[in-house]
DNA sequence: CGTACTTTTGAATCGCATCAAATCTGGTGG
DNA sequence: CCACCAGATTTGATGCGATTCAAAAGTACG
């Protein structure tokens, strides 16, 4: 093995310079441990490397947003320079946490502009999945908005499931309920099949007009 | 004046490095005239620095699905790195655009770690914003995402509209019909008021729960 | 075995999309 | 200046789909 951080996950070890990766340090987290609070300063950046988080925030009526659902990646990425973080991060699936501290992190920045480039390029990436998801909430039929999630998110047609269809409602900003008749309708029409903690879409196109 | 590139953007001269600036070049762009096309290779970076310029995308049944509605700032930032464009840019508003060419400014960033903190900077409140929008499109009343519009982009409860509100529909993921129902009934509610090319919030909170 | 949570189905209601049509607006050319 | 046109604005009627409230059944976990 090249890399003596067998504790951390590949994706991180490619990202990081190695002197980032020494101050890195991996814990498991449980299903309803909070990462972070919305208000409070950030210290720690976060990695999810397994399991699920989700970033949510209190609407006005104290209903709970989801922000966004990440199974892979950095949470609260967007809060690197801020004063405080925006939103709460929940372990939702039990998960493997990568705590990296901030000040080590801007510093690195500072001098390796090799790594800066790398960050960038992650906080590309995560901007256009983000456009992908407006364009998926401005769609206003649930089964639009499943289609649209598994064609952008999945692969060759499988979306993962880990925290159930309950989660994943909330990612697509619908209740339940209408996630549970929509699924089930669309196993009834054939085009539809769940195997196990994943959605399959069969690509009969009789949906797609 | 300091800067001797007096033609572009203050926020524009804060964030480029001088060698960039002088390579910038700043034009009147006409309403109806298209910055990039999705599937074309990025060549150059575009910054509004007046008007309004939307990026879009043709969702699957060729309706039109606004991703950004820009007035400030840079558009398609996110393809900096990437093969090609994943949306258009149209101009729906004469505009003043600031072009910068991709080559020298990846080439500044390799060597210059103040700037990509900058930049790294706008991106992140870049991803901010477009969670507060995916937040905005989660609630589902026309009422709702205007208001959580006007608190989260107007300024004091004023927010500008320079293309009209059927631009505004489409950030909001509405129909124009909701919208103008929506702003006549809160007119005659005496919670909003329209002025000139302006929405104005009367801080009457009887739509606050 | 009990508790908490997810999953599932049902019925009633509400808000938006849709289709349609009329009016208003700014800009163009006669 | 006026006729004219394209696009924005406005109002109306109808239907669909999601929300909401409610309740029951399944499931994981201590």
């Amino acid at each position: 093995m090249s890399t003596p951080f067998a504790n951390v996950h590949k994706e991180l070890a490619e990202l990081l310079p190695e002197a980032l990766l020494a101050a890195c340090e991996t814990r498991r987290a449980k299903k309803g441990e909070r990462l972070f609070l919305a208000g409070t300063k950030p210290i720690c950046m976060f990695y999810v490397g397994s399991g699920e988080v989700v970033l949510e925030r209190l609407g006005r009526q104290g209903e709970v947003v989801v922000l966004q659902r990440a199974r892979h990646g950095f949470v609260g990425e967007a809060s690197l320079q801020s004063a405080r973080y925006h939103c709460d991060a929940r372990v939702v699936v039990n998960a493997e946490i990568t705590t990296v501290e901030m000040a080590p992190l801007l510093a690195a920045m500072a001098h390796d502009a090799a790594f800066s480039a790398r960050w960038i390029r992650m906080l590309n990436a995560e901007l256009r999945r983000l456009r992908l998801q407006c364009e998926r909430l401005a769609l206003n039929r649930v089964q639009d908005r499943l289609l649209h999630l598994i064609e952008t998110e999945g692969q060759g047609g499988r979306l993962p499931l880990a925290a159930g269809l309950k989660s994943l409602a909330g990612q697509l900003g619908v209740t339940h309920e209408a996630l549970y008749r929509c699924v089930a309708g669309m196993e009834k029409s054939q085009c539809l099949r769940r195997e196990g903690a994943a959605l399959v879409w069969l690509a009969g196109d009789a949906i797609v007009v």
